[in-house]
DNA sequence: CTTGACTCCGTACTATGGTACGGGGTGCAG
DNA sequence: CTGCACCCCGTACCATAGTACGGAGTCAAG
């Protein structure tokens, strides 16, 4: 544990000196107590990796506030784990849900980019409209509170030609782009997903063939 | 090309009437003319679409003024499309940056998901450790201003074992984590990796052995 | 022909996430 | 012993992204 004065630690952070002094008052960090002997707070690295962490949060759509809530989940024996395993749960969706749209919005700029040099026969193409040729109602999770969840159906399939988890990312995008489909759980580990949808809008077969679009398998688990 | 009144289009887009205006001056979406025959502002679809996007953009990190830059890119064969082009492979990079991060976030939610049930030999775990133990040295980005491109160097990868751009993405993600590395482009459809890095912090062995770790191949490019 | 539900537009206010500034203190190099 | 570079704390100010409000107009139903 080695130990900085404010402005290196700020200077550790990519923040200023304000910027450290705001996070104490917002309560985000810990004000380190003065040494005995007098003299300026001494800033350790689990401070300056908290005010990296709140950096990166931000970026990602994380409000001050919500990354006060991810900071104080800790799995801690002793703590009440159930309370700290189910806000975890919730923020782990809330990360999954912002995965989708960022996957979406790069194949949408992917599109961009391809139809760009071509000049030929394209048609004017905008980002919106990209996003909308790859995916038709795309419901919007945050913003819209998830109401009407009757006739939800959760299906479990297994999947193959995975390789990474950045695999099972693109499955679950293939799978959040089908209208009907609400929530989608892909584990590259256990080589499956766990799809909450509507089947009357989508059934098992739609699923199989939006991830075969992608170049994988799919079948569902019996 | 249903119209509706601002009223209806602002609940279509799940607004309020006052934020479509706000757009308006803003100038994110268009203010429909007056028919002629008088009455109110026609709102199409097209604007809702537009609404809409806005809104999805801003919750995965975008600023109103970003959300701006990507709605002006079009790929218009009459526009002006290499200047399209980058700016849109610049908006992707950035969108590649947020979903590395949030990648490692949701990481780090499983880790402290799954080490919460088993209360037992678990130490106190908090999101910061969780997303510590994954990754060292996530560079900022978006954050720091990218200075001192002293000493930098810029490395071809060939790399096999991808699948897919998702694998890509994580390539990129690993890549990323190596201290010295400022910036790593993977092209799934070129098989390689553009890495910008600190030869001294960073060798062509360690960007190598990093790609291995994922369960790829690496070599330098002749 | 008035009442209610809207539209339109301008201005003012709010919350969030900082930045800047000023006054005072401390410690050490010249 | 005096600058100078920091630290500490408070208050003020700023940009972004809305939200609220008030006055005036329009349209259609009762």
């Amino acid at each position: 544990m080695i130990s900085n004065s404010i402005s290196r630690a700020a200077k550790a952070a990519h923040v200023t000196v304000e910027t450290v002094r705001f996070y104490e008052r917002r309560g985000l960090i810990l004000q380190p107590r003065k040494p005995l002997g007098g003299g300026a707070r001494e800033y350790d690295d689990d401070t300056i990796a908290r005010i990296r962490f709140v950096r990166q949060a931000q970026e990602i759509g994380f409000s001050l506030s919500e990354i006060a809530e991810l900071l104080s989940l800790r799995a801690d024996p002793s703590a009440d784990c159930s309370d700290v395993r189910s806000r975890a749960i919730e923020k782990r969706d809330e990360v999954q849900e912002k995965l989708n749209r960022l996957f979406h919005m790069r194949d949408a700029l992917d599109e961009l980019i391809e139809s760009c040099p071509s000049a030929g026969d394209v048609k004017a193409c905008t980002i919106i409209e990209a996003m909308e040729r790859g995916t038709k109602n795309m419901v919007p999770v945050l913003t819209a509170p998830r109401q009407e969840s009757q006739e939800m159906k959760t299906t479990i399939l297994n999947i193959d030609g995975m390789h990474c988890d950045g695999c099972a990312g693109t499955v679950e995008a293939l799978l959040g782009c089908v209208p009907g489909v609400r929530k989608a759980d892909v584990s590259f580990k256990d080589r499956n997903a766990r799809v909450l949808h509507d089947p009357q809008a989508a059934s098992e077969a739609d699923l199989a063939a939006a991830i075969k679009k992608g170049g994988f398998t799919a079948q569902a688990k019996l």
